[in-house]
DNA sequence: GTCCTGATCCTCT
DNA sequence: GAGGATCAGGACG
């Protein structure tokens, strides 16, 4: 199967309204990363937002050396460390100086599945996770914030997702955990949690 | 400086 | 269902 990639990549004027906009509009995109060990390919089916004035979103408090890139321009990756072990992968939306952002939690695979397998030295559940999705596609703090309309790492337009969009609150946060911010594709196997 | 917490996942039981 | 792995940022003093 061949992708149009570099027809199809979304346009940074995608990333810069409103960010939960952006996250549900993300659903169903593909999110395409070309490394040196090989082409893989995702199609995003569950992201959360977080806003500026949103207790659980890591610029809440001000620019700092961390969150900067939330602050940057839309349409880059934030990519950053948790619990010591895994990395997750964010992506900048809204006007630069505002710092809000859609965690990408899980995608449906593609291409490049015996790729990730072997990053993820598993079989099943290669992408249904925040830290998950970063191993199978070979994301690294590296990555923190490279641009996504260009580059080897992008998201490019997929078709229009069949299935429903369900609403819920997002997952693994304290602050602000009735708000919902989060977004998946219903029915859908490949999202983290139903 | 020290302490604590966390947008998680894996491996047990 | 519970706990461990493992470390950077942020709050405090």
């Amino acid at each position: 199967m061949e992708y149009c990639l570099y027809k199809k990549v979304l346009p940074r004027s995608f990333y810069a309204g409103d960010t939960v906009t952006v996250a549900r509009e993300l659903l169903g995109a593909l999110l395409v990363h070309e490394s040196s060990s090989g082409l893989t390919v995702g199609r995003i089916v569950e992201a959360e937002a977080y806003l500026q004035g949103d207790p659980a979103c890591h610029a809440s408090r001000g620019m700092t050396r961390r969150n900067r890139v939330m602050f940057g321009p839309p349409g880059h990756a934030y990519v950053y460390f948790v619990y010591g072990m895994y990395y997750c992968f964010n992506v900048v939306t809204a006007a630069e100086g505002i710092g809000e952002a859609v965690l990408i939690r899980a995608l449906e695979p593609l291409e490049g599945i015996p790729l990730m397998c072997s990053r993820r030295r598993r079989r099943t559940e290669l992408c249904s996770g925040p830290a998950r999705l970063v191993q199978a596609m070979g994301i690294g703090k590296e990555h923190n914030g490279a641009d996504l309309t260009a580059g080897s790492l992008v998201v490019c337009a997929g078709e229009p997702p069949a299935e429903e969009i369900v609403t819920s609150t997002r997952v693994g946060i304290r602050a602000g955990a009735d708000l919902p911010l989060r977004f998946y594709l219903s029915g859908n196997n490949f999202v983290s949690r139903k």
